[in-house]
RNA sequence: GGCCCGUUCGUCUAAGGGCUAGGACACCACCCUUUCACGGUGGUGAUACGAGUUCGAAUCUCGUACGGGCUACCA
């Protein structure tokens, strides 16, 4: 089918690429693959002061680590590239001058200083934020207000101008959006938008249009945020393109941090990611964390967003992509704003992990431990530590908590535990364990358990007495999967020196 | 202020005129477990409010309240 869907970014972190900017990925690559049609990604590099460095870059990582690149592009691919939009300049002018040459836009010669006066001077109680629109329109310097011989002549002198949209008198403008069925706005309460700024770059408004257009989208999602100047992009296709070429748009729901629109800052308040990968502003030194460097599994990122305002109507809540894309359809995402909960997405992690194979995490876990100096790990050593404590997990980095001890000796482990109810029996059972298990030469943790047991019984001890015991001795706390579980992966040399060395500190 | 969107357990949501409003997270209890978890079973808990349409409304309509978004030569 020919379906083409596109999301745009600025290459600002802060303003692109949170959860909300994540999730309108996501939707249009599982829209894009379900239909097997192509997802455009463009790169809005328009405005020099929100650009940062290295975002472009970083955005990319993001998309590839969650599995998201788009099918047609990187920036510079694809068939109707480029994607940057500095590098499309050059293609908006003509459809602005055409705009103004068929009355639906016009010069405007204001300049920040008039704009900022008119704001003033026209601001009353009721009306906090005027607007250019037409009511105003007349009082300012443009060439609707100005005869055709001043407009020419200022045209002619290089003066600075923009190109703003004539805002219809008193029109409905409607058009049906995807997840909240029709959706209409009365002309008279939206401002003549500037379409084309004064250093030549179109904004967003002109843009978008134009490059749906030359790009062939048939379907655009974005944020509700753009709702309110929707008409604007509705009008500006009736006038330029024709509204049956228009794409099908979608207005995804915001996700809500604990009050209001979520920001980065709500992370670092309330101590959860925002961004998939860990971002850290080259202007400002600032740390954002990731997903990622969480300990998310991409896999359980991408579900826990896709389930963030949309569900299949079944009650499964744990997709595969695979899944999803076969299972997504956007007329079915909930048009209400979604508040993000932490609880839940780790929750969704903790599924994940459940879910994937040893061999999966193995590698992820290896580089885990060597980040946290635990070096020289055994392939087969560690494979058999994740299967006994993968389900105990929540996020990546509960595998060091988890597993440490199997490769670093406690070196004081929690001897208070143990100590006040510590005497002389109990000496002599451990060293009747030693002796047994120096005899040991299966050494399985049933057989393990069975022997100390055994032991336990002939000399009259509770096991629940000695069992708390051995357990400080082999990992140094209470805590931790089956303790003959632990005893039979560390093996029986360091089981019996960490046996060995604890009796000593008893 | 104006415009737009929204509103079902604390949170994410299901139910598209007809069962006792279902599930998940979180929380609580019990079970399992001689550690801590996992797990299992059960429980508390919601249709914002008011009218109207209808035999029948969470569902359709209107009003109110509340929440959110937009209101830049940002996106």
């Amino acid at each position: 089918m020919d379906k083409r869907v596109r999301v745009r970014f600025a290459p600002s972190p802060t303003g692109g690429l949170h959860l909300g900017g994540m999730r309108t990925v996501l939707y249009n690559c599982l829209f894009a693959k379900k239909y097997d049609g192509d997802f455009v990604l463009r790169i809005e590099d328009t405005d020099q002061s929100r650009y940062v460095a290295g975002a472009e870059e970083y955005i990319f990582n993001c998309l590839k680590w969650a599995g998201l690149e788009p099918t047609e592009s990187s920036v510079h691919g694809g068939n109707y590239g480029p994607y940057r939009q500095s590098e499309r300049k050059g293609l908006y002018r003509k459809y602005a001058e055409q705009l103004v040459k068929d009355g639906h836009a016009y010069y405007a010669f204001d300049t920040p200083g008039d704009l900022e006066k008119m704001r003033h001077d026209f601001k009353t109680e009721q009306n906090p934020s005027p607007q250019y629109d037409g009511s105003i329109r007349m009082k300012m310097r443009n060439s609707v207000s100005l005869s055709a011989d001043e407009t020419k002549k200022l045209l002619d002198e290089n003066v600075r101008y923009v190109i703003r949209i004539k805002m219809p008198e008193h029109e409905t403008v409607s058009f049906t959006d995807i997840i909240r069925g029709e959706v209409s706005f009365d002309t008279s309460t939206i401002d003549d938008k500037v379409l084309l700024k004064a250093d030549g770059m179109p904004t967003y408004h002109l843009a978008v249009v134009v490059d749906d257009h030359l790009m062939k989208i048939s379907h655009a999602f974005r944020g509700e945020e753009w709702l309110p100047s929707a008409p604007i992009h509705v009008l500006l296709w009736k006038y330029l393109f024709g509204l049956n070429k228009m794409p099908q748009w979608a207005h995804l729901p915001l996700i809500l941090g604990p009050n209001g629109k979520l920001s980065k800052r709500d992370g670092a308040k309330y101590g959860f990611p925002v961004f998939a990968m860990n971002w850290s502003d080259p202007k400002t030194n600032e740390l954002t964390e990731g997903f990622k460097e969480k300990g998310f599994l991409p896999e359980a990122f991408i579900n826990l967003l896709a389930l963030l305002g949309w569900n299949d109507g079944t009650e499964q809540e744990i997709f595969t992509k695979e899944e999803l894309i076969g299972k997504f359809s956007i007329e079915r995402v909930h048009s209400g704003g979604a508040k993000f909960d932490y609880e839940k997405a780790k929750w969704f992690n903790h599924e994940w992990i459940k879910k994937s194979s040893v061999d999966s995490l193995q590698s992820t876990v290896m580089s885990l431990l060597l980040e946290k100096g635990i070096t020289a790990v055994d392939d087969s050593i560690l494979s058999k530590v994740i299967r006994l404590v993968k389900d105990r997990c929540t996020l990546l980095t509960d595998f060091y908590d988890q597993s440490y001890f199997f490769f670093i000796s406690p070196e004081k482990g929690d001897v208070d535990a143990v100590k006040p109810k510590w005497n002389e029996a109990k000496q002599l059972f451990f060293a009747e364990v030693i002796r047994n298990y120096e005899l040991n030469n299966d050494w399985k943790a049933i057989t393990l358990e069975s022997s100390f047991k055994e032991i336990a019984a002939v000399n009259q001890i509770k096991p629940g007495e000695v069992l708390l015991p051995l357990r400080i001795m082999l990992v140094g706390g209470k805590f931790g999967p089956g303790v003959f579980d632990i005893a039979e992966i560390l093996g029986k040399e360091e089981t019996l020196g960490r046996i060995k060395k604890a009796l000593t500190v008893f």
